[in-house]
DNA sequence: TGAACATATGAGCAGACGTTCATACGATAA
DNA sequence: TTATCGTATGAACGTCTGCTCATATGTTCA
């Protein structure tokens, strides 16, 4: 995409739809969600381990994650497992990555 | 970056720039800013009108993108001109355009 | 010099956000 | 069936965020 095309295609839905990808990104505890998730499907008892929140709030992100579809998940017995909706979103945590990386 | 690197480098000062990053990109005032500076150099007033909002939100939208080190700017006479800090900026900007398009 | 302009900044306010707590519900184990 | 486990959800609370308004600073023009 070259630059000059954002005007033409930014309309407000495209606008807020990217800001929502974005904030859904913008949390410390979303972000090791997702960084976990990139390594293979967990369950939410063992996310609230990785980010040292209670599963409740653990819950709480993963809802909002579900709802911008950024993860997806499967039910087995009791337990719930999550995992990374697509590539894109490893992507985009990859580039934040190395965006943070190179700062400071 | 393969996906099994997270666990050993994601230390919670990195986490935070990542979410200071994305954070910074999670407002339709700050993308319509970006996505504008994606284009070429902008001044504050025009980008006040671009973006439909006062001079003094934008001006105060700035100073954080400023201390997120995502734009740079000169001054020129009574001017400022901002423009986009890197390209790292203009590819996450591209990276979530893609993303929110894929989407409904 | 004085007026108008471009930008910056602090206070204040309304709304959004992230957590905890209490509670609920389905599934498994005893 | 009953107790426990894993997960989900709503309410409540404190904090953060984005805007407006008032004000300040520096620049240009008459």
């Amino acid at each position: 995409m070259s630059r000059r095309s954002y005007d033409k295609q930014l309309d407000d839905a495209r606008l807020k739809a990217m800001s929502d990808i974005f904030s859904a990104l913008a949390d410390p505890t979303r972000l090791r969600i997702l960084t976990a998730l990139a390594e293979g499907e967990r369950c939410v008892c063992d996310l609230a381990e990785v980010t040292g929140v209670s599963a409740s709030a653990v819950s709480h992100q993963l809802r909002l994650l579900r709802d911008r579809d950024l993860v997806a998940f499967t039910r087995t017995g009791r337990h719930v497992c999550y995992r990374l909706a697509d590539d894109h979103v490893a992507s985009l945590l990859e580039q934040g990555f190395e965006h943070a990386g190179e700062r400071r």
